[in-house]
RNA sequence: GGGCCGUUAGCUCAGCUGGUAGAGCAGCAGACUCUUAAUCUGCGGGUCGCAGGUUCGAUCCCUGCACGGCUCACCA
C-alpha cells in the first residue's frame, strides 16, 4: 500500500465518521481513491480541449460525418451492453451519445470507463457517425475521467423536482432540468437585448453608487448595513434615479443604469429583496416620449428574444407591438366600474366617497389623513389594476403620491406620470421629472413629515440632490422598468424566482 | 404576519384504522457489440425534518419549532 493510498482512505475513514456517507457516497469517494493511487487523480487534470459542442455535433451532421470532434461534458446516462455502451454527455447546449468499445478505445480503457459513474465530467475524443436507429453520436477513440462527481446526481427521469432543492442547489437544477437553462440563456439575451436598443440609441450606460447614507427615489425600506472605516451606518440602494438625474444635471442627455435594487420588504412570487432594474433618463423629452420608448422597447426585445412581439404568459396570449393603451387613471376608475373621480373637487368630498365604494380596505393610512390622491390610487388598485392584461399605460397619478413628478399644466394635483401595466402587473414606472428646485425641496419636506408621522417609506431627503436641480436640469422624461418582470413575461415564468438563479432564501440549518 | 399544504432511501414517490417502512430510478455483483427512461438475474441501502406529548407501542394522533410551496395581507 502506497503512502498516497493510506491517505485517501484515512480521508475517507475520517470524513465517514464526521457524516454518515452514505453507500453510493462511501463508492464514489473509494474509486476517487483508488485513482488517485494509481497515479491519475482526476482533480489533477487542468484542460480539455473542445473542438465542438453537442448542437454543433447534430446540427452540422452532413459536414463533420466520419470527422473527428473533441467534446466535454457531464455524463448523464450510461447504457452498457456488455462489449459495448452508449452514453450521453451533457454540455452547455444539450446532449450527444458516444458510442464506446473496446476495439475504439482499448480494452484496458474500455474496463476503465466502465468504473466511471453518472455525474462525471468527462472528455471523449471520436468521430461522428449515425447509429443504426438514426442517433448522430460520437464514436470514441479516446476518453478521459477530468472530473469525479463523490456525489450521485438525481434521478435521470424526474429529475430534480422539490422546489426548495431548486432554488438552494440551483447547479443541480441546471444540471437536470433542461428547461432551466434555456430559462437563464434567455434572461441573458433579454438584458442584451434591453442593452443594445439603448446602446443603438445614444445611451450611456453608468453605474452609480449601490451604498449610501440616504436611501430615496421611491417608497420602500431600504437594507441597512455598515462601513466599518467610516463607522457609518449605510443603506443600499432603493433606486438609481437621483443619481442618475444628477448625471443629466451634469449633461449626460441621455443615461441608463441596469443593476440590482434592494427593497426590504416581503418575498413572493413577483418579489425579491434584491432584483434588477433599468432607470433610464432622456433629457429634452417627456413622459408621453417614454411611452413610446417603453412599447417600442419591450416589443424590440420581444421579437429579438422570442421571435414575435406575440408571447404566452401563463396561458394568456399577450401582445406587445406599439402602440399599447393609454388611459388615464382617473378613466381607468371610472371604465373598470370604479366611481368618477373627475367630479370630486377636494379631500373630504373624496373620503366621503371612498366609504361609500368601501375603499377603505385598500388605503394604507387612516381615511382621515387620506388625500383624494391616495383614494384614486387605492380605487385605481381596486378597480382597474387586475384587468389590465394587455400592455397599458396608466396616465397622470396623484402629486402627492409622486414626489419627483413634474404637475400637469392646469392641474397641480396631478402630474405627469404613468405607469405600465401588463397581466394586471406593474411593468415600469415612468415621469416627466420634476426639475423646479423649489417644489422638489417642498415636496421633500412633505414626506419628511409624512416620515415624521410614521410612514417608514416616505422618501428621504436628498439635499444634495436638490442642489443638484439648482444647477439646472433640462426638461427631462425618466423610466424605470422591472427587468426580472420583464423576463418573467418572455419566459413564461410563473414565480420570480424562476428567473433568478439564486434566491433569497433562508438558511436552512441543518 | 394569517390560512392551507408539504418534509419518508442519493432522487421521484407509495405507506389504509397506530403494531419499527416499500416501489421505480440510482448503487453494488453478474449477463449482453446499435442502446436511448436499454433489457435480464441477484444483492445492499432509512435519525420517516427537529423536539416534546399521548399510548403497551407513533412515519401515522396531539403540541411546539425549523425549512419550503401555495394563498391572503404587506410591497411603486
Amino acid at each position: 500500500m502506497s503512502q498516497e493510498e493510506t491517505g485517501a482512505e484515512d480521508r475517507i475513514d475520517e470524513e465517514s465518521a464526521r457524516k454518515a456517507l452514505s453507500e453510493q457516497q462511501l463508492v464514489r469517494r473509494e474509486k476517487l481513491a483508488k485513482l488517485q493511487a494509481e497515479g491519475r487523480d482526476p482533480f489533477a487534470i487542468v484542460t480539455w480541449k473542445q473542438t465542438h459542442h453537442s448542437t454543433e455535433i447534430k446540427q452540422g451532421f452532413e459536414g463533420l460525418e466520419n470527422k473527428d470532434v473533441s467534446i466535454a461534458g457531464r455524463l448523464m446516462s450510461f447504457r452498457d451492453i456488455g462489449k459495448a455502451a452508449f452514453i450521453d454527455v451533457q454540455d452547455r447546449d444539450g446532449r450527444v451519445q458516444v458510442y464506446l468499445n473496446a476495439e475504439g478505445i482499448g480494452e484496458e480503457n474500455y474496463a476503465h470507463v466502465k468504473t466511471w459513474d453518472l455525474g462525471d465530467i468527462i472528455g471523449v475524443e471520436g468521430y461522428v457517425f449515425k447509429t443504426k436507429r438514426g442517433e448522430i453520436s460520437v464514436h470514441a477513440k479516446r476518453m478521459v475521467l477530468l472530473t469525479k462527481a463523490i456525489e450521485p446526481l438525481p434521478e435521470k427521469y424526474h429529475g430534480l423536482k422539490d422546489p426548495e432543492q431548486r432554488y438552494r442547489r440551483r447547479y443541480l437544477d441546471l444540471v437536470m432540468n433542461p428547461q432551466v437553462m434555456e430559462t437563464f440563456k434567455k434572461r441573458t439575451q433579454i438584458i442584451r437585448a434591453v442593452r443594445e436598443y439603448l446602446d443603438t440609441r445614444s445611451y450611456i450606460e453608468v453605474e452609480t453608487p449601490i451604498l449610501g447614507t440616504i436611501a430615496s427615489g421611491a417608497a420602500a425600506r431600504p437594507f441597512v448595513t455598515k462601513s466599518n472605516a467610516l463607522n457609518l451606518q449605510l443603506y443600499l440602494r432603493i433606486a438609481t434615479e437621483l443619481y442618475l438625474k444628477r448625471c443629466i444635471v451634469g449633461g449626460m442627455e441621455r443615461v441608463y443604469e441596469m443593476g440590482k435594487d434592494f427593497r426590504n420588504e416581503g418575498i413572493d412570487i413577483r418579489h425579491n429583496p434584491e432584483f434588477t432594474m433599468i432607470e433610464l433618463y432622456q433629457a429634452y423629452a417627456d413622459y408621453n416620449d417614454m411611452m413610446e420608448l417603453c412599447e417600442n422597447l419591450c416589443s424590440f426585445v420581444a421579437q429579438k428574444v422570442c421571435g414575435s412581439t406575440k408571447v404566452s404568459y401563463q396561458g394568456t396570449e399577450i401582445e406587445f407591438a406599439a402602440p399599447w393603451k393609454r388611459i388615464t387613471m382617473v378613466d381607468s376608475v371610472k371604465l373598470y366600474g370604479g366611481p368618477d373621480f373627475s367630479l370630486i373637487k377636494n379631500d373630504e368630498e373624496a373620503r366621503e366617497l371612498a366609504k361609500k365604494h368601501g375603499l377603505e380596505e385598500e388605503l394604507k393610512k387612516k381615511l382621515k389623513d387620506c388625500s383624494k390622491g391616495d383614494i384614486l390610487n387605492a380605487a385605481f388598485e381596486k378597480y382597474a389594476e387586475k384587468e389590465l392584461i394587455q400592455p397599458t399605460f396608466i396616465m397622470d397619478y396623484p402629486a402627492d403620491i409622486s414626489p419627483l413628478t413634474k404637475q400637469k399644466p392646469g392641474d397641480p394635483s396631478m402630474t405627469e406620470r404613468f405607469e405600465c401595466f401588463v397581466y394586471g402587473r406593474e411593468l415600469g414606472n415612468a415621469y416627466s421629472e420634476l426639475n423646479d428646485p423649489i417644489v422638489q425641496n417642498d415636496r421633500f419636506m412633505q414626506q419628511a413629515k409624512e416620515r415624521e408621522l410614521g410612514d417608514d417609506e416616505a422618501y428621504m431627503f436628498d439635499e444634495d440632490f436638490v442642489s443638484s436641480l439648482e444647477i439646472g436640469m433640462p426638461p427631462t422624461g425618466g423610466m424605470g422598468i422591472g427587468i426580472d418582470r420583464l423576463i418573467m413575461f418572455l419566459t413564461d415564468s410563473y414565480s420570480i424566482r424562476d428567473i433568478i438563479l439564486f434566491p433569497t432564501m433562508k438558511p436552512n440549518n441543518q
